[in-house]
Parts: structure tokens; C-alpha cells; sequence
DNA sequence: GTAATTTTGGACAATAATTGTCAAGAACAC
DNA sequence: GTGTTCTTGACAATTATTGTCCAAAATTAC
């Protein structure tokens, strides 16, 4: 796995590797062909529901995927806004707090 | 300031330290007694511009309420997910990298 | 070159989420 | 009791997201 890969170029690179067509993957995933053209091109959040069918398609690793797909949200909701990267670490030590909390 | 704070928290903390009503607070604000006092108790998320507004009227650090408000949506984003806290690394790893793009 | 296939772009309605507003209720002091 | 503050729930208005369609553009095959 790459790193630095956002969820849509990972989705891409396991479709050309696998030869498949968009329109076929589009198909089997039950979504528009433009839909996942965008979701490739980072243009379209992808549902948290593909992951589950694309791990299964194309027998890749749903963890990755799933970091993938959760940090470009992280990533998007921070990257122009002041004091994100402290932000960050501060919502690490949130969760941290939390789960601990919780048990 | 207290870590691990939410965002509403520390507002509720702010105002209740200036002996301020709520509803004046909301006036100030320009805003709806009604959701100042949701915002404090985290049920409904607060406008960016509010934090402008805060640390203006409190004489409060506007970095600390941005982290605060800021984590806090990243925690609500990732918090019942799987692989939530590999996805915080991931986007730490992502938004550096990026942000080295950028010069 | 043409034709076939694949991908992308833009428009649009349907649906869902968010926001602002209101009025009534609960809690507390006096 | 009255007055004050805060909370709750309901609701419409606005905004964002989603799914869908189709034509244009790009790519590939012939």
C-alpha cells in the first residue's frame, strides 16, 4: 500500500490492476458510472458502504482501505483552517480520553 | 485551559467565569438562546465564526477554541469507527505531507 | 482515418442534514 | 406565588448531499 494515497487512488490503482472497467465496477457496486469516476478522482465522498463491497471485489485489505477512506475526511475538514495540526492532536488525545473512559 | 475539553465546555466555562446569562450571551452572539445552550452542551455543532466572536467578547485565546472546536469534530467523525485512531495518524501523515507540497 | 469503448462533466430532481426560530416546560432564587 | 435562567422539542427554511441521466471528451481498437 502507498502511502499518502487518498481512498479515491487507491480505489483506482485496484481497479486497473484488476483490468476492470469503471463501468463494470460501477455495476457491481451499484452506483453510477459518473458517481464513481468522482469518487476516483477525489471529487465525490465515497459511501463508508464501498469499502465493505470493494475489500470483498477485489480481496483487498479493508484496514486500508478504511484509513484511508476516514483520514481524506480528516484531511479535508482541516487542511485550510488555522491551527489544524494542533487540532489533530488534540482530537488523538480526545479519543485516547474517551476510550479510556469507556471501559 | 483545561485538555480535553469540548468546545462547548470550555464556552460554558468562559461565560459562567464572566458571570454572563445565557441569553445575553446569545444576544451577543446573535444567536438563539436555544441553540447557545445546545452548542454548550454538544448537541449541535457551532459556526466557525462564533470562535471570532468568543474570544473577542472573553478576551479568550482564539487558538485554544479553534483546537477545541476543531478536535471536536474530528473526534465526533472517528470516534465509533473502526480503525479510528490509525485514520488520525494517517491524516497527520497526509496533511504534513501536503502541506511540504505546498511550498 | 472511423468506430467502439471508456471516462468525464454538467445539469437536475430527490433526499437528507443543518440552521434558525419559536413556545412551552423545568429548575432555581426570591 | 413571581421573576429569571436554562433546556427541550417541534417546526419550517435553508443548505448540502446523493443518485441519475445524458452528452461531450478522451482513449483504445481496428
Amino acid at each position: 500500500m502507498q502511502k499518502n494515497e487518498t481512498f479515491g487512488e487507491m480505489l483506482r490503482k485496484l481497479r486497473e490492476e484488476n483490468e476492470m472497467p469503471l463501468r463494470k465496477l460501477a455495476a457491481l457496486l451499484d452506483l453510477d458510472q459518473s458517481t464513481l469516476s468522482k469518487i476516483e478522482r477525489n471529487e465525490r465522498n465515497p459511501n463508508a458502504d464501498l469499502i465493505e463491497k470493494i475489500s470483498k471485489i477485489f480481496k483487498a485489505s479493508k484496514k486500508d482501505l478504511q484509513v484511508a477512506f476516514l483520514s481524506d475526511q480528516i484531511v479535508y475538514k482541516i487542511l485550510d483552517e488555522d491551527y489544524g495540526v494542533e487540532a489533530l492532536q488534540a482530537a488523538e488525545d480526545k479519543v485516547t480520553y474517551l476510550k479510556k473512559q469507556k471501559q
